[in-house]
DNA sequence: GATGAATGAGCATTCATTCAT
DNA sequence: AATGAATGAATGCTCATTCAT
């Protein structure tokens, strides 16, 4: 984890992470909410059940704390989707199995990737720089899959642009729930995008 | 347009307008620099050629710019993407011509894109139903141009699923780029997603 | 004036020259009873008459009002003392003269010398220098009124030693008014302190 | 000394003394760099060589610690002045050589003096007339060792302010630097303010 | 209609001090 | 005796909004 690129003046490293998941629990409910920018310092701390000044002993400034949440959330989806993946042999059902696990955590992490989505640019360069990064790497192992898993040849390019247009339709299924969801089930959705992605690579299903 | 959704104390019609467009001139160019939390009243104003005190001739609230930056925008997609439509008979070429005018666009627009894509989400309930409702607008538009223009037969849901993946695949162009756009060039981008929208609708090129 | 070394965001000049005394006034009774560091920002507005948001129309920052309080002061001294000096054929008796108006002044703004001997440490490096740098003209001023009024030669070094002697004792009746107003009258004060100066400059007074 | 007017909630006097001594070395280091006010607690009790905890077990408030630096400052001062008083034979040669004795340690403890000279008026009431008091002491030793040493008669108060001017002269070596030293070695100002005394009391040199 | 000075609620952040371990 | 995590009052500063001119 990342968690030791924000600086915190509290020296007990399991403290500082059980702290920092209270908080980090705290945030996304607020920021769910409300954003980061109408999140007040105070209410995180409230929400995360310690005091303000608690709070500043475990980050620096506001923005470290959307920093440990963008952290935290691609850390999870990256984790949850990596065992999907790593247990299985390259195959077509594979590759539909990674990416219907990918669409069924967009959707249970729907609010989280929402939050991610709409506040990463509110990071300063170099917290962005890493947070982009991370988003580079999920993208790279779509890719990857897909690669591995189609017995045809593909250029790199198209395997990257399909790995993005997957990797983004599992976003959108959350932040255009309102206009999505009202339409499909998500068995549906995920039903039509596999279908269509599987078309792209020539295969037929 | 829906300027009139938000109060002005002016009574001189054109110049509200004459001032709004000023005033949504000035906004994005702030909010593409800085977002909209971080720009305040005063450089809106001072952006737009005038003082505060006039700036809040032509609004109630510093939502209100928000809004109108939004709906402007929105506005200014919807009728350039139309023009390019209403021209044009049905035909699979047709099709293929004003998706690629609508990535054209958004290549165009990107920046005043990433602006909508983020900051939407701070308006208030009505005036985001208002803003989606007009993206619903722009989507449905989409779909129309693929239920008319194809010669296969499409259900309503496939036809709307698609729409919906053209229509953040170009926003992706935008908001994406640090990634897409060290990859593909506009050309080559369009190209392959053109490809493959069409193989989804079972159209050999 | 070195107002405009402090940036306002007023434009009326007079209004900034009128709320700056204002604010002036305000801190200097504040900064007697208090010091710099214990005055909050807040007090100085109250004390000021107007509300904390109006103060930061005038400055930037807090250090600002310290920098304006040092200035005025010494405006205030050298304007006086200058207006002594100008006036006066040199002459043994001038030189006196201009010495006991010092030390006059010093009395009546005592409690202004305090607060610039205590506080002036408190300024960053650029202002610091500004106001050091008015306290070297003001002890350039005695040490040419030292050079032109007495007959006898007397090297740049020793007038520069004496007119230092001269500035601190003038200081010292304020800031050490606990130990020496209660064995001195301002008047014996000047006497005593005038006989000694003449001696250091070897005349028979 | 008075470390026994600051209490402590250690028992063991010797351990006490330690700590005490760890802390004003700390404290006058950093006292030294940014000044009372912009020393926090925690980095006295870092600099010091233990933790927040335990500087409180030796203090009760912050403003102990700057009475601890004041007290500990004077009583070098007193302390080193005394030796060279003690030891020596009323005559003009041992005036001379205390004040110069005093002269030199006001150059040794420049940095001290200023810390002691912009920071007392930050102690309450009572801790203040204190460490005035030692002040007081000091010109007291001053005003003796001249009335002792001349032969000549001179008032009470003449003595006074005379031992006041020295008094002051020594300081403003250290606090007046950046104008004195940039002209006078440190033997020059002493040669001269010497030169200066003794003419006052009237003693060829 | 236009201006810009005034307002004060609100926010991020700091830091002296306490107290359980 | 020593530690350092916890606390929250206090503070500097910002900024949307108002309103007299």
């Amino acid at each position: 984890m990342a968690d030791n690129e924000v600086l915190s003046s509290v020296k007990n490293r399991e403290l500082v992470e059980k702290r920092r998941n209270q908080m980090i629990k705290g945030a996304i409910t607020l920021f769910k909410e409300k954003g980061f920018h109408r999140t007040t310092t105070r209410e995180i701390a409230k929400e995360s059940g310690f005091s303000i000044g608690t709070l500043y002993e475990y980050i620096r400034k506001k923005e470290d704390v959307l920093f440990l949440v963008c952290d935290s959330i691609y850390e999870q989806v990256h984790e949850r989707l990596e065992a999907k993946i790593d247990l299985q042999q390259p195959s077509i059902e594979n590759l539909t199995n990674v990416i219907r696990s990918y669409f069924e955590l967009m959707d249970e992490m729907q609010e989280e990737v929402v939050i991610m989505y709409q506040e990463v640019k509110s990071l300063k360069k170099d917290t962005k720089e890493y947070v982009l990064q991370k988003e580079r790497d999920m993208v790279g192992m779509l890719e990857r899959v897909i690669v591995t898993c189609i017995p045809t040849e593909i250029s790199k390019k198209d395997a990257e642009l399909i790995a993005n247009n997957v990797f983004i339709q599992g976003q959108m299924w959350g932040f255009r729930r309102w206009m999505l969801q009202k339409q499909f089930t998500l068995e549906e959705y995920i039903d039509r995008q596999i279908h269509y992605v599987m078309q792209s690579l020539s295969i037929e299903k």
